[in-house]
RNA sequence: GGGAUCUUAGCUCAGCUGGGAGAGCAUCUGCCUUACAAGCAGAGGGUCAUAGGUUCGAGCCCUAUAGGUCCCACCA
């Protein structure tokens, strides 16, 4: 006995409670098991500051059609979950909550200020897991991981400790990215370079003569766009082979302002064609410079603070905004008769991607990973096609930044994160890395220790997430079974900040590459194109589209339409057309119910099948080895197409009519158990291919449809795959439904255009001479009655009987006669007729044209020959058809 | 400056290794047909950006052009 579904498709209530009882169950949860084959995804982390959108909801949408789809095919499958520290993030939300309570975190000082965060993180941090579980994630949340517990750190400090050892990691004097406003390092990846509006300054600085002083008439004209700088200027440079300027080498230009003078460098990184060919240089606050000062043995001169201020070094500058100094150098260069001119320019400021706050390159200590060795092998990896990438041309922009790598920013001014394990002994000065606390100098024996006041880059411990999940640095069982993992699923978006830094570590760390396959997704943007954005307010939040529409149709939504890698757009008018497939399904699922409702169905032996029955198995049986294929292939897009298709078209609109007859027939018992047989096998297997996508919806219908069943899982998430086979291909029995499919529409085309009532029905013959299609059109009396709304069905060899004025409908090797009781105009119909013939002509001319160019014989593969002279003969066969109705009515 | 990508029906997009152009939405016509009006049946609508080329055959491959989007570099 089945339980009856309600009326109308409602997923509020069912989506909760069906995920309740999923998680209870331990579906989810995947123990290490050398009988099956292992399937890994590890969970891109999400923040714990974060709140669910449309990213999350998109990647973790098709990490969970992978995961559902693999462990259904009977895989071991394991979607290892976890959320990321955040470090900068999550540092500057608890230091606004605690502004909120007048607490600086100075104040608190470091140890309490990191309890404060734990705090912080207890409470909210599990927010988006929970959201998550509202998408439908099918991931093991009993091995939920977090990048800072105490597994991950253990992991953190292994890698470092082994780096620095390896020369991998050191500690140098560098320019680096310096965010005021958070006041900590950055690394190149998290530099957002943004078009700004500015100036371009021309300014003169004096040529020193050879007095020592500078010139009233002799100049070096220039331009910069941070005129600020010149406070930190250590030179000016010129071109080697700048013929202009040949005369300056070696001499000095006078530092105005500062009042030094400063000497004029060659070196080749001046382009002679931008402005005067002369550029000046501060090593302290461009990274171009610096490099120029380093080959020049420059001396570096710091004029900032941490904060962007300008420091003691800027004289009575000290203590502006650098925006402020700006404006008050240009003005005294401009009485002291130095400011040529100030031109309109924009160029890109490079701008922090979390505080949008000017980055200002400054020379600091930091912490740096050695790129160019490390990189080599997560370079091959993708080379030789051991790693993956999908779509295939993310691996331009994979190269891109492989090949202009540059060492790596480590360590972070922050408190929130992993202290880098390097302790310094303060009567010695000597520094020791250690996987252990140290508290003695192991040179001088002092024990007047200091640790590292820096914390690692969040992006360290997420490189180490496919491997530090599942137990690294110790040898455990699930690192020896499920490492490698089998597809990451991420957005193009962070390629450079942890896709490639993850496939390095994997090699450098466990030997061997983190995943096979990396599945690439693109940007949600709103329905006008846009970027969601907060500040746009433009974000659609995931939760309202799952409160209003279901959880299923937000993720069918999300993966329909979209090839990987491409951005999407996101409408309601999207999610709504979801929905509405998803209540067709399960109006679909209520009819074949009511049917099925006190009946007990037995398999019905072949030859209580019938040709519909076989049409629709076969069809079904394509249809899964096509979706099997494209998900093999991660064309999720293409395969939930198809499988909307088939449920829509194929068993909704078709079969689900066709069988209506037998169904209603209580007469024949055989023929209603196969069609009864036949229909909720169809629609399981089509509920199993719809699964992944739709896993409430799905589950909800399966559960209630097999209640009782001896042999139906207690769940569709555990059942099996379906898999095509052989002995469901009927392909006479296609082609035999498929006539009658074309007859139907025929007719109907007809009516429609004759504006025929639906309410007035008419007969129906049908005149042929081949058996075949004589028995076809028999065997489908039933529903072919009821589909072309005929009162009547005649099948018979010739005319007899038939009104001259009946309608006419050519199908292969048949004709249909319709006479209507209305007198229809002869003339139209002979227009109608003719306007077919004319068509059929343009087909028949087409194929001949084909068939006799020689080079396609010679050429084209035999299929495809084959197919064309099967469409001339049918074809031929309709034209000769017409040709004689034709002949008969003029 | 380098690279990627896009340009297909009114709109949003699919189109998998080249073999007669598809979906959803929108539009028009007719239907409350006992699963579904969140529905059913029909219809209209495309020189696949442009110009060349390769091929028996091009929306798909190659070249160029135009326009859009994105990434990287950052010449002051």
């Amino acid at each position: 006995m089945s339980r009856e579904l309600a009326k109308t498709y409602d997923p509020s209530g069912m989506e909760g409670r069906l995920y309740e009882k999923w998680e209870k169950s331990g579906y989810f949860h995947a123990e290490v098991d050398r009988s099956k084959k292992p399937f890994t995804i590890v969970m891109p982390p999400p923040n714990i500051t974060g709140q669910l959108h449309m990213g999350h909801a998109l990647d973790n949408t098709m990490q969970d059609i992978l995961i559902r789809f693999k462990r259904m095919q009977g895989y071991n499958a394991l979607w290892q979950p976890g959320t990321d520290h955040a470090s900068i993030a999550t540092e500057v939300r608890v230091m606004s909550e605690l502004k909120k309570q007048g607490i600086d975190k100075h104040d608190l000082g470091r140890e309490k200020f990191v309890d404060k965060v734990w705090e912080w993180r207890e409470e909210y941090g599990g927010r988006i897991t929970k959201q998550l579980r509202k998408m439908g994630s099918s991931c093991d949340w009993q091995r939920e991981r977090f990048t800072m517990d105490e597994g991950c750190n253990k992991a953190v400090t292994e890698v470092f400790v082994n780096l620095y050892n390896k020369g991998l990691i050191y500690k140098g004097s560098r320019i680096i990215n310096w965010c005021p406003i958070c006041n900590t390092s950055i690394s190149d990846a998290e530099v957002e370079y943004v078009e700004q509006p500015s100036h371009l300054w021309h300014i003169k600085y004096p040529i020193v003569g050879d007095d020592g002083k500078p010139s009233a008439n002799d100049f070096l004209t220039f331009a910069t766009t941070r005129p600020e700088t010149m406070l930190g200027d250590t030179a000016v440079a010129v071109h080697p082979d700048d013929d202009r300027y040949k005369h300056l080498h070696g001499k000095n230009v006078w530092l105005p302002i500062v009042n030094k003078a400063i000497p004029v460098v060659e070196d080749t990184y001046v382009d002679m064609e931008f402005g005067t060919g002369v550029v000046k240089i501060t090593p302290g606050h461009d990274p171009n410079d610096f490099e120029v000062g380093k080959r020049h043995d420059l001396p570096i001169v710091n004029v900032m603070n941490d904060d962007g201020t300008i420091n003691e070094n800027g004289g009575k500058y000290e203590g502006m905004t650098d925006l402020e100094a700006r404006d008050a150098i240009v003005k005294q260069l401009q009485d002291e008769g130095l400011l040529v001119k100030i031109e309109d320019y924009s160029h890109n400021v490079g701008t922090h991607d979390r505080c949008g706050a000017t980055i200002q390159p400054l020379v600091k200590q930091q912490w740096f990973v050695k790129m160019d060795e490390l990189i080599k092998p997560a370079v091959e990896a993708v080379k030789t096609g051991d790693i993956r990438l999908v779509p295939e041309r993310m691996d331009r922009t994979y190269y891109n930044w492989t090949d202009n790598i540059r060492d790596w920013c480590i360590s972070r001014q922050l408190w929130w994160g992993h202290r880098i394990p390097a302790y310094y002994c303060s009567d010695c000065g000597e520094m020791i890395v250690s996987k252990d606390t140290v508290h003695e100098c192991p040179k001088c024996k002092s024990t007047n220790i200091t640790r590292d006041e820096d914390t690692l880059d969040t992006w360290f411990s997420s490189a180490l997430w496919p491997f530090s999940t599942l137990g690294w640095p110790d040898k455990t069982e699930e690192l020896d079974y499920f490492y490698p993992t089998d597809v990451l699923v991420t957005g193009y978006d962070i390629i450079f900040f942890w896709v490639i830094r993850m496939i390095f570590s994997g090699f450098e760390h466990m030997g061997k590459k983190p995943f096979s396959t990396v599945l690439f997704h693109g940007l949600v943007r709103d329905g006008l194109g846009r970027k969601m954005s907060k500040s746009l307010g433009n974000g659609i939040d995931p939760l309202e589209v799952i409160e209003k529409y279901g959880a299923d149709a937000l993720r069918f939504t999300l993966v329909t339409g979209n090839a990987p890698g491409n951005d999407m757009r996101f409408t309601d008018e999207r999610v709504e057309a979801s929905r509405n497939f998803a209540n067709k399904v399960w109006n679909a699922s209520r009819f074949i119910m009511m049917n099925v409702e006190g009946k007990s169905i037995t398999k019905p032996s072949d030859d209580d099948l019938w040709p519909v029955d076989r049409w629709v198995l076969s069809k079904l049986n394509k249809v899964i080895r096509e979706v099997t294929d494209n998900m093999e292939k991660f064309e999720l897009g293409i395969a939930v197409q198809k499988v909307y298709d088939f449920i829509y078209d194929v068993l909704c609109d078709w079969y689900i009519e066709m069988v209506k007859p037998r169904l209603y027939n209580t007469d024949d018992v055989k023929s209603a158990n196969a069609a009864l047989y036949t229909v909720k096998t169809v629609l399981i297997d089509s509920l199993k291919l719809l699964h992944p996508y739709m896993p409430f919806i799905t589950e909800e219908i399966y559960l209630t449809l097999t209640e009782g069943d001896a042999d139906a899982d207690e769940s569709i998430m555990i059942s099996s795959w379906p898999v095509y086979t052989k002995d469901r291909e009927f392909e006479d029995d296609e082609a035999e439904i498929e006539l009658i499919k074309d007859a139907v529409r025929g007719i109907r085309n007809i009516r429609s255009e004759m504006n025929v009532a639906p309410s007035k029905k008419a007969k129906v013959f049908v005149v042929t001479e081949d058996e075949k299609v004589s028995s076809a059109f028999e065997k489908g009396r039933v529903f072919f009655e009821s589909l072309a709304n005929a009162s009547s069905l005649d099948i018979q060899k010739d005319k007899t009987g038939i009104a001259d004025d009946a309608v006419s409908i050519m199908i292969a090797n048949a004709v249909i006669y319709i006479p209507f009781e209305e007198l229809v105009d002869i003339k139209d119909e002979i227009e109608r007729l003719t306007k077919e013939k004319k068509r059929l002509e343009g087909e028949i001319k087409r194929c001949e044209g084909m068939l006799s160019n020689e080079k396609f014989i010679s050429k084209a593969p035999e299929a495809k020959i084959n197919e064309e002279k099967e469409k001339l003969g049918k074809y031929t066969l309709l034209y000769k058809q017409v040709e004689e109705r034709l002949a008969t009515l003029s």
